[in-house]
DNA sequence: TCCCCTTATTGTCAGATCGAATATAAGCGG
DNA sequence: CCGCTTATATTCGATCTGACAATAAGGGGA
């Protein structure tokens, strides 16, 4: 990289040897039996990851490698999610730089698994709040009024009222509406708040509530990253057919947004969208294991990953 | 980071003195006038930047520091856009590793410009297919035939007609609407097929046709980049807020958007749209300046972006 | 065999949204 | 006072969306 400017070729040469470690990590999701689920090692507490390494091609090829490593299992669909500074997240006092490049991965669990260290976890057990497909769940009920403690607790009226609305916002309490796609900054309000584990990390106190599964670092901050980002992404690109197997009824499908989603959606709705966007075609065959009327099967229509960039696909959520 | 698998530890120690140089990278965009402006330095082909650094708290205020630096202009709203490895971009050959952090930051441009060796231009003079607030611009009558000559140069049928396939969507070919968020596959497209000039670069090839003004390494790359999240983010987020001044008439936001977006919107629903999401409250006051009747000068209710987060803004743009 | 239960598939309807076009208001200058 | 310019307000029809109802096609038990 050139840097013309004058004033920059000086500065440059005082900071020369800084150098920095890279970190690949992976969100790496999958979705059976309307369980979307995530692809973790060590204690179930961590996600697949390892340094960007000279051997590797490019980032994507280095978060390949580590995963596939760690976890036997390899990946298909990657997307980029965002890059930390260690300085951002952990407020480290060492004079090391620590950088982590993390990725989005989906794939479908068939492939043998491997290495004995991983495992396939829901990812509702490290955010269970996020799950409202059967209504709101009942961690909401014991974290709603220690958050508003939180809220009420700032001195500042000022900073009393936003933290009311930040609250109400993110989590729809007081009439307003559930928004799946606020799950970072849920997190970020837990945080803020201390009811989560992670925010007591380092400083000897206890959290306040214990709600979810935590994790490594702050590797459950990245996974709710993912999440956010997924839920938007569905929405207009046709990434679930990623999670799917060959041929699924519809109903399948609809279920496994539903998992991602975190909330249902109104059936003869998403079928509608799903024929009008010719998302998919017919196989000619059905399937029995419904358990009622047999179910048409069907395939994605490949050809749409070509033209869907212009389309833009959305979904019919339902109402709570 | 810990890496717990217990392949991961050996194989670490391995790579372990691994380090990469990281680059922070802006692309900074203003309106004036319904211009969309780009900050440069250097020879008004390089976007400001710098490595990242000990002293630097973060990797935003990193980036703050470079560019108040190298340009004299502090900066507001910031977003990171992606991170790039070297290998990935340049193909370069050499055993050192590099990483560019890029960022989209907007601004107005009244502060002081300051250090002479940086300048506003119009993002049109880099990829002036982008613009398509007159009609089809003049460019692409050039373009269209040395794509078409690109596609059906593929050998192989399938390669052709995927080739004619993606230019079609990218650029609106044959009764196709223009999509003005496909930047970057538009300029991927363009690199491909080797009609811009970077493509040549460091192979000795001159470029087929001169299209736009180059830049440094990469850069017009990031820069479309920025300019498709961008035109991405005005339809669901309020940041063209960002880009005005306190007080402003409905028709200079929509120019401003229209700046952006690189086409035009229809002047009654644009308003009808601002208005019922409640985005702007009236100051009380009117302009003059515009040569009819006075229109009423609007600022941005900042509660909105507050609770923007759940509504989404779209955008009613005109058809072709 | 018929009834009932389950799930699949199709259809309807009202309200919201969106693009397009039209009508009216308020300045200025001749 | 007329005619020009731009601002602002209204209307209309097509489409989209959420909610709901109706019908179809399997299996299992009485």
């Amino acid at each position: 990289m050139n840097h013309q400017a004058k004033g920059t070729r000086k500065r440059r040469a005082a900071v020369k040897a800084d150098e920095a470690k890279v970190d690949l990590i992976a969100v790496v999701v999958a979705v059976t039996d309307s369980d979307p689920c995530l692809l973790t090692i060590g204690n179930a507490d961590t996600l697949p990851s390892g340094p960007y390494a000279l051997e590797h091609r490019s980032l994507q090829s280095g978060l390949r490698g580590w995963v596939e490593q760690q976890t036997g299992h390899p990946l298909g669909y990657i997307e980029q999610l965002y890059t930390f500074a260690d300085r951002d997240r952990i407020g480290a006092e060492r004079q090391e730089r620590a950088i982590s490049i993390s990725y989005l991965a989906l794939t479908r669990k068939e492939q043998a698994a491997g290495s004995g260290n991983c495992g396939w976890r829901s990812w509702y057990e490290y955010l269970p709040w996020e799950d409202h497909r059967s209504g709101t769940p009942v961690v909401l009920d014991i974290l709603r009024p220690r958050l508003s403690e939180w809220a009420e607790g700032a001195s500042d009226p000022t900073t009393r009222r936003e933290r009311l609305q930040r609250a109400a916002i993110a989590f729809g309490f007081d009439h307003r509406n559930w928004n799946e796609e606020l799950t970072l900054q849920r997190y970020e309000l837990l945080y803020e708040s201390a009811l989560i584990e992670e925010a007591g990390r380092g400083r000897d106190v206890a959290p306040a509530v214990t709600s979810g599964k935590a994790m490594i670092a702050d590797h459950r901050r990245i996974l709710a990253t993912g999440i956010a980002r997924l839920r938007s992404k569905i929405k207009y690109r046709p990434v679930v057919f990623e999670l799917m197997r060959p041929s699924f009824t519809l109903l399948q499908l609809q279920r496994t947004v539903e998992a991602l989603a975190g909330r249902l959606i109104n059936k003869p709705n998403f079928r509608r969208l799903v024929e009008q966007q010719e998302l998919v075609e017919e196989t000619g065959e059905t399937s029995l294991e419904t358990g009622g009327r047999p179910a048409k099967l069907y395939r994605f229509r490949h050809a749409v990953l070509d033209d869907r960039a212009v389309a833009g696909t959305k979904l019919p959520l339902a109402r709570a």
